[in-house]
DNA sequence: ATTTCTGCAAAGGATTTGCAAATTC
DNA sequence: GAATTTGCAAATCCTTTGCAGAAAT
Protein backbone atom coordinates (compact mmCIF):
# COMPACT_ATOMS: atom_id res chain seq x y z
CA UNK A 1 0.00 0.00 0.00
CA UNK A 2 1.23 3.24 -0.91
CA UNK A 3 2.50 5.18 2.09
CA UNK A 4 0.17 8.20 1.44
CA UNK A 5 -3.14 5.78 1.80
CA UNK A 6 -3.14 6.05 4.95
CA UNK A 7 -1.34 9.47 5.98
CA UNK A 8 -4.38 10.92 4.99
CA UNK A 9 -4.78 12.04 8.46
CA UNK A 10 -1.32 12.71 9.64
CA UNK A 11 -0.67 10.64 12.62
CA UNK A 12 -1.52 6.94 11.04
CA UNK A 13 0.89 4.89 10.55
CA UNK A 14 2.33 2.22 8.12
CA UNK A 15 2.72 -0.72 9.29
CA UNK A 16 2.65 -4.36 7.64
CA UNK A 17 -0.65 -5.85 8.90
CA UNK A 18 -2.66 -2.87 7.39
CA UNK A 19 -0.97 -2.83 4.38
CA UNK A 20 -1.54 -6.98 3.87
CA UNK A 21 -5.40 -6.19 5.44
CA UNK A 22 -5.50 -3.75 2.71
CA UNK A 23 -4.32 -5.42 0.21
CA UNK A 24 -6.40 -8.64 0.68
CA UNK A 25 -9.24 -6.40 0.65
CA UNK A 26 -8.50 -5.00 -2.50
CA UNK A 27 -7.96 -7.99 -4.21
CA UNK A 28 -10.93 -9.79 -2.55
CA UNK A 29 -13.92 -10.29 -5.46
CA UNK A 30 -16.40 -10.41 -2.96
CA UNK A 31 -17.33 -8.80 0.68
CA UNK A 32 -15.60 -10.34 3.45
CA UNK A 33 -15.99 -10.19 7.06
CA UNK A 34 -13.66 -9.73 9.66
CA UNK A 35 -13.22 -13.45 10.46
CA UNK A 36 -12.77 -14.26 6.68
CA UNK A 37 -10.55 -11.77 6.00
CA UNK A 38 -8.39 -12.80 9.62
CA UNK A 39 -8.48 -16.69 8.53
CA UNK A 40 -6.90 -15.24 4.73
CA UNK A 41 -4.50 -12.90 6.47
CA UNK A 42 -2.89 -15.33 8.95
CA UNK A 43 -2.25 -17.23 5.99
CA UNK A 44 0.12 -14.61 5.10
CA UNK A 45 1.09 -13.47 8.94
CA UNK A 46 -0.12 -15.89 11.36
CA UNK A 47 0.73 -13.77 14.41
CA UNK A 48 -1.93 -11.40 13.35
CA UNK A 49 -4.84 -11.17 15.48
CA UNK A 50 -8.43 -10.90 14.90
CA UNK A 51 -8.12 -7.18 16.96
CA UNK A 52 -5.89 -6.38 14.69
CA UNK A 53 -8.37 -6.61 11.86
CA UNK A 54 -11.17 -4.93 13.56
CA UNK A 55 -8.92 -1.61 14.33
CA UNK A 56 -7.74 -1.70 11.26
CA UNK A 57 -10.96 -2.07 9.51
CA UNK A 58 -12.84 0.55 11.39
CA UNK A 59 -9.55 2.78 10.28
CA UNK A 60 -10.23 2.27 6.79
CA UNK A 61 -13.74 2.64 7.31
CA UNK A 62 -12.99 6.59 8.74
CA UNK A 63 -10.26 7.06 5.80
CA UNK A 64 -13.18 5.95 3.65
CA UNK A 65 -10.97 3.28 1.90
CA UNK A 66 -13.50 0.64 2.85
CA UNK A 67 -17.43 0.20 2.91
CA UNK A 68 -18.86 -1.69 5.85
CA UNK A 69 -22.44 -3.53 5.25
CA UNK A 70 -24.86 -5.24 7.73
CA UNK A 71 -26.22 -7.88 4.56
CA UNK A 72 -27.54 -9.88 7.65
CA UNK A 73 -28.20 -9.83 10.93
CA UNK A 74 -25.45 -10.96 12.21
CA UNK A 75 -21.85 -9.61 11.31
CA UNK A 76 -20.82 -7.49 9.48
CA UNK A 77 -19.13 -7.07 5.78
CA UNK A 78 -16.82 -4.79 4.23
CA UNK A 79 -15.21 -4.29 0.59
CA UNK A 80 -13.00 -1.36 -0.72
CA UNK A 81 -14.56 1.50 -1.71
CA UNK A 82 -15.83 0.70 -5.11
CA UNK A 83 -14.97 3.35 -8.44
CA UNK A 84 -18.72 3.23 -9.48
CA UNK A 85 -21.66 3.47 -6.91
CA UNK A 86 -23.81 0.07 -6.64
CA UNK A 87 -26.26 -1.44 -4.13
CA UNK A 88 -26.57 -5.55 -3.23
CA UNK A 89 -28.97 -7.95 -3.62
CA UNK A 90 -28.96 -11.09 -1.45
CA UNK A 91 -30.30 -14.47 -1.79
CA UNK A 92 -31.90 -15.67 0.84
CA UNK A 93 -31.26 -19.31 0.11
CA UNK A 94 -27.55 -19.37 -0.58
CA UNK A 95 -26.01 -15.82 0.37
CA UNK A 96 -25.27 -15.27 -2.61
CA UNK A 97 -24.59 -11.33 -2.80
CA UNK A 98 -24.87 -9.54 -6.32
CA UNK A 99 -24.47 -6.57 -7.28
CA UNK A 100 -26.31 -3.80 -9.02
CA UNK A 101 -26.58 -0.16 -9.93
CA UNK A 102 -29.40 2.19 -9.40
CA UNK A 103 -28.68 5.76 -10.49
CA UNK A 104 -31.77 7.03 -9.68
CA UNK A 105 -31.14 6.57 -6.19
CA UNK A 106 -29.02 9.94 -6.72
CA UNK A 107 -32.28 11.87 -7.27
CA UNK A 108 -33.90 10.24 -4.35
CA UNK A 109 -31.05 11.48 -1.91
CA UNK A 110 -31.77 15.08 -3.10
CA UNK A 111 -35.83 15.03 -3.15
CA UNK A 112 -35.93 13.26 -0.05
CA UNK A 113 -33.36 15.67 1.38
CA UNK A 114 -35.20 19.09 -0.11
CA UNK A 115 -38.36 17.48 1.35
CA UNK A 116 -37.26 16.34 5.25
CA UNK A 117 -34.66 18.68 5.84
CA UNK A 118 -32.30 16.63 5.61
CA UNK A 119 -28.70 16.60 4.64
CA UNK A 120 -28.74 13.26 3.61
CA UNK A 121 -25.31 11.87 3.01
CA UNK A 122 -25.38 7.93 2.12
CA UNK A 123 -28.26 6.02 0.15
CA UNK A 124 -28.24 2.79 0.11
CA UNK A 125 -30.57 0.21 -1.54
CA UNK A 126 -31.29 -3.25 -0.37
CA UNK A 127 -32.95 -6.02 -2.27
CA UNK A 128 -33.59 -10.09 -1.01
CA UNK A 129 -34.57 -12.56 -2.78
CA UNK A 130 -33.78 -15.94 -4.50
CA UNK A 131 -31.36 -16.46 -7.05
CA UNK A 132 -31.53 -18.33 -10.25
CA UNK A 133 -29.96 -21.65 -9.03
CA UNK A 134 -32.19 -21.40 -5.67
CA UNK A 135 -35.34 -20.66 -7.68
CA UNK A 136 -34.59 -23.77 -9.56
CA UNK A 137 -34.46 -25.86 -6.57
CA UNK A 138 -37.45 -24.59 -4.81
CA UNK A 139 -39.39 -25.71 -7.90
CA UNK A 140 -37.29 -29.08 -8.12
CA UNK A 141 -39.19 -29.45 -4.53
CA UNK A 142 -35.69 -30.15 -3.49
CA UNK A 143 -35.92 -27.25 -1.56
CA UNK A 144 -37.26 -28.69 1.86
CA UNK A 145 -36.27 -28.22 5.46
CA UNK A 146 -32.91 -29.97 5.10
CA UNK A 147 -31.80 -29.19 1.49
CA UNK A 148 -32.24 -25.41 2.36
CA UNK A 149 -30.66 -26.65 5.29
CA UNK A 150 -27.48 -27.49 3.57
CA UNK A 151 -27.63 -24.52 1.47
CA UNK A 152 -27.25 -22.31 4.55
CA UNK A 153 -25.07 -24.17 6.71
CA UNK A 154 -22.54 -23.28 3.73
CA UNK A 155 -23.17 -19.84 4.03
CA UNK B 1 -54.80 -8.83 20.92
CA UNK B 2 -57.84 -10.87 18.74
CA UNK B 3 -57.09 -14.34 19.39
CA UNK B 4 -57.13 -15.09 15.75
CA UNK B 5 -53.96 -12.83 15.37
CA UNK B 6 -52.20 -15.46 16.74
CA UNK B 7 -53.63 -18.08 15.00
CA UNK B 8 -52.40 -18.00 11.47
CA UNK B 9 -49.98 -21.27 12.29
CA UNK B 10 -52.50 -23.44 14.40
CA UNK B 11 -50.23 -24.14 17.68
CA UNK B 12 -49.52 -20.48 18.55
CA UNK B 13 -50.75 -19.87 21.90
CA UNK B 14 -52.44 -16.57 22.98
CA UNK B 15 -50.59 -15.55 26.16
CA UNK B 16 -50.76 -12.47 28.53
CA UNK B 17 -46.91 -11.90 27.35
CA UNK B 18 -47.54 -12.20 23.92
CA UNK B 19 -50.70 -9.68 24.09
CA UNK B 20 -48.98 -7.56 25.92
CA UNK B 21 -45.63 -7.55 23.52
CA UNK B 22 -47.86 -6.74 20.32
CA UNK B 23 -50.07 -4.01 21.86
CA UNK B 24 -47.36 -2.20 22.82
CA UNK B 25 -45.21 -2.35 19.60
CA UNK B 26 -48.73 -0.83 18.15
CA UNK B 27 -48.94 1.86 19.89
CA UNK B 28 -45.62 2.71 19.67
CA UNK B 29 -44.99 5.85 17.25
CA UNK B 30 -41.18 5.03 16.38
CA UNK B 31 -39.06 1.73 16.23
CA UNK B 32 -38.40 0.28 19.30
CA UNK B 33 -35.61 -2.63 20.17
CA UNK B 34 -35.79 -5.91 22.11
CA UNK B 35 -34.48 -3.63 25.21
CA UNK B 36 -37.07 -0.87 24.91
CA UNK B 37 -39.82 -3.25 24.94
CA UNK B 38 -39.05 -4.94 27.55
CA UNK B 39 -38.40 -1.88 29.64
CA UNK B 40 -41.66 -0.46 28.72
CA UNK B 41 -43.11 -3.93 28.82
CA UNK B 42 -41.96 -4.53 32.26
CA UNK B 43 -44.11 -1.91 33.63
CA UNK B 44 -47.05 -3.62 33.39
CA UNK B 45 -45.71 -6.79 34.28
CA UNK B 46 -42.33 -6.98 35.88
CA UNK B 47 -42.28 -10.59 35.87
CA UNK B 48 -41.79 -10.76 32.18
CA UNK B 49 -38.04 -11.91 30.79
CA UNK B 50 -35.60 -10.09 28.22
CA UNK B 51 -36.19 -14.00 26.33
CA UNK B 52 -39.49 -13.69 26.29
CA UNK B 53 -39.17 -10.39 24.25
CA UNK B 54 -37.30 -11.89 21.49
CA UNK B 55 -38.78 -15.05 21.60
CA UNK B 56 -42.15 -13.35 20.79
CA UNK B 57 -40.16 -11.07 18.34
CA UNK B 58 -39.33 -13.42 16.20
CA UNK B 59 -42.19 -15.19 16.25
CA UNK B 60 -44.27 -11.74 15.51
CA UNK B 61 -41.41 -11.80 12.55
CA UNK B 62 -42.52 -15.47 11.37
CA UNK B 63 -46.45 -14.62 11.42
CA UNK B 64 -45.71 -10.76 9.08
CA UNK B 65 -46.37 -9.08 11.96
CA UNK B 66 -43.59 -7.32 13.09
CA UNK B 67 -40.69 -5.85 10.50
CA UNK B 68 -37.51 -5.82 11.69
CA UNK B 69 -34.92 -2.92 10.94
CA UNK B 70 -30.65 -3.16 11.25
CA UNK B 71 -30.76 0.51 11.93
CA UNK B 72 -27.01 0.42 13.05
CA UNK B 73 -24.37 -2.31 12.89
CA UNK B 74 -25.52 -2.78 17.24
CA UNK B 75 -29.35 -3.65 17.58
CA UNK B 76 -32.00 -4.62 15.62
CA UNK B 77 -35.31 -2.49 15.65
CA UNK B 78 -38.95 -3.20 15.13
CA UNK B 79 -42.14 -1.88 14.20
CA UNK B 80 -45.81 -3.32 13.39
CA UNK B 81 -46.66 -3.83 9.63
CA UNK B 82 -46.78 -1.01 8.44
CA UNK B 83 -50.15 -0.19 5.96
CA UNK B 84 -47.83 1.59 3.44
CA UNK B 85 -44.56 0.71 2.34
CA UNK B 86 -41.83 3.14 3.57
CA UNK B 87 -38.35 3.22 3.96
CA UNK B 88 -35.82 4.82 6.39
CA UNK B 89 -33.72 7.88 6.89
CA UNK B 90 -32.04 7.65 9.99
CA UNK B 91 -29.69 10.79 11.86
CA UNK B 92 -25.97 10.09 12.02
CA UNK B 93 -26.03 12.77 14.87
CA UNK B 94 -28.96 12.16 17.03
CA UNK B 95 -30.45 8.68 15.62
CA UNK B 96 -33.62 10.37 15.20
CA UNK B 97 -35.78 7.74 12.07
CA UNK B 98 -37.59 9.53 9.65
CA UNK B 99 -39.92 7.84 7.43
CA UNK B 100 -40.67 8.46 3.70
CA UNK B 101 -42.03 6.49 0.64
CA UNK B 102 -40.53 5.78 -2.74
CA UNK B 103 -43.14 4.42 -4.60
CA UNK B 104 -40.15 3.86 -7.50
CA UNK B 105 -38.90 1.25 -5.51
CA UNK B 106 -41.49 -1.04 -6.76
CA UNK B 107 -40.65 -0.61 -10.46
CA UNK B 108 -37.21 -1.82 -9.37
CA UNK B 109 -37.17 -4.51 -7.61
CA UNK B 110 -39.38 -5.61 -10.59
CA UNK B 111 -36.75 -4.49 -13.23
CA UNK B 112 -33.49 -5.61 -10.79
CA UNK B 113 -35.39 -9.39 -10.36
CA UNK B 114 -35.50 -9.36 -14.79
CA UNK B 115 -32.07 -8.32 -15.08
CA UNK B 116 -30.56 -10.90 -12.71
CA UNK B 117 -33.03 -13.97 -12.75
CA UNK B 118 -34.05 -13.32 -9.04
CA UNK B 119 -36.93 -14.00 -7.79
CA UNK B 120 -36.80 -10.42 -5.81
CA UNK B 121 -39.26 -10.52 -2.14
CA UNK B 122 -37.96 -7.62 -0.39
CA UNK B 123 -36.66 -4.14 -1.06
CA UNK B 124 -34.81 -1.69 1.39
CA UNK B 125 -33.91 1.93 0.45
CA UNK B 126 -31.86 3.11 3.42
CA UNK B 127 -30.56 6.63 3.86
CA UNK B 128 -28.10 8.35 6.28
CA UNK B 129 -27.08 11.93 7.07
CA UNK B 130 -28.18 14.90 9.43
CA UNK B 131 -31.67 16.02 10.37
CA UNK B 132 -32.57 19.73 10.65
CA UNK B 133 -31.57 20.20 13.94
CA UNK B 134 -28.34 18.83 13.84
CA UNK B 135 -27.22 20.18 10.35
CA UNK B 136 -27.79 23.74 12.99
CA UNK B 137 -26.03 22.21 15.67
CA UNK B 138 -23.41 21.80 13.23
CA UNK B 139 -23.49 25.02 11.63
CA UNK B 140 -23.74 26.61 15.15
CA UNK B 141 -20.31 24.91 15.95
CA UNK B 142 -21.49 23.29 18.63
CA UNK B 143 -21.60 20.04 17.01
CA UNK B 144 -18.17 19.43 18.29
CA UNK B 145 -16.58 16.14 19.98
CA UNK B 146 -18.51 16.55 23.44
CA UNK B 147 -21.33 17.97 21.86
CA UNK B 148 -21.90 15.45 19.42
CA UNK B 149 -21.11 12.99 21.75
CA UNK B 150 -24.01 14.54 24.11
CA UNK B 151 -26.46 13.58 20.97
CA UNK B 152 -25.04 10.03 20.77
CA UNK B 153 -25.54 9.25 24.31
CA UNK B 154 -28.58 10.49 24.55
CA UNK B 155 -29.92 7.97 21.62
C1' DA C 1 -53.46 -34.68 29.60
C1' DT C 2 -50.74 -32.84 26.14
C1' DT C 3 -48.40 -29.36 23.98
C1' DT C 4 -46.62 -24.93 24.03
C1' DC C 5 -44.60 -21.01 26.78
C1' DT C 6 -42.23 -18.84 30.29
C1' DG C 7 -38.37 -17.34 33.41
C1' DC C 8 -33.99 -18.07 34.76
C1' DA C 9 -29.36 -18.67 34.16
C1' DA C 10 -25.92 -19.91 31.23
C1' DA C 11 -24.05 -20.03 26.60
C1' DG C 12 -22.92 -17.90 22.10
C1' DG C 13 -21.00 -15.04 18.72
C1' DA C 14 -19.35 -10.68 17.07
C1' DT C 15 -16.91 -6.71 18.42
C1' DT C 16 -14.36 -3.81 21.71
C1' DT C 17 -10.95 -2.65 25.17
C1' DG C 18 -6.94 -2.41 28.76
C1' DC C 19 -2.36 -3.08 29.01
C1' DA C 20 2.56 -4.09 28.34
C1' DA C 21 5.66 -5.04 24.69
C1' DA C 22 6.94 -4.09 19.86
C1' DT C 23 7.11 -0.99 16.03
C1' DT C 24 7.08 3.27 13.34
C1' DC C 25 8.37 7.91 12.56
C1' DG D 1 12.83 8.82 22.08
C1' DA D 2 7.99 9.77 21.69
C1' DA D 3 3.79 8.37 19.89
C1' DT D 4 1.29 4.86 17.73
C1' DT D 5 0.18 0.06 17.03
C1' DT D 6 0.11 -4.69 18.13
C1' DG D 7 -1.18 -9.24 20.44
C1' DC D 8 -3.26 -11.23 24.10
C1' DA D 9 -6.85 -11.97 27.20
C1' DA D 10 -10.67 -10.35 29.28
C1' DA D 11 -14.78 -7.75 28.92
C1' DT D 12 -19.11 -6.13 26.48
C1' DC D 13 -23.16 -6.18 24.15
C1' DC D 14 -26.93 -8.29 21.91
C1' DT D 15 -29.21 -12.52 21.15
C1' DT D 16 -30.08 -17.43 21.68
C1' DT D 17 -30.75 -21.72 24.20
C1' DG D 18 -31.52 -25.66 27.77
C1' DC D 19 -34.34 -26.87 31.16
C1' DA D 20 -37.93 -27.39 34.70
C1' DG D 21 -42.04 -25.40 36.11
C1' DA D 22 -46.35 -22.78 34.60
C1' DA D 23 -50.00 -21.92 31.45
C1' DA D 24 -52.99 -22.74 27.45
C1' DT D 25 -55.85 -25.81 24.68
Amino acid sequence: MAKDTLSIQSSKRDTAQRQLLLGLLREAEGHLDADELYQQARHKQPSLSLSTVYRSLKLFKELGLVEEHQFDGTRRHYETKPETRHHHLVCLGCGRITEFKCPTTERLKARIGREKGFEVTEAEVYLTGYCPDCRQRLLEGRADAERKQEIVERR
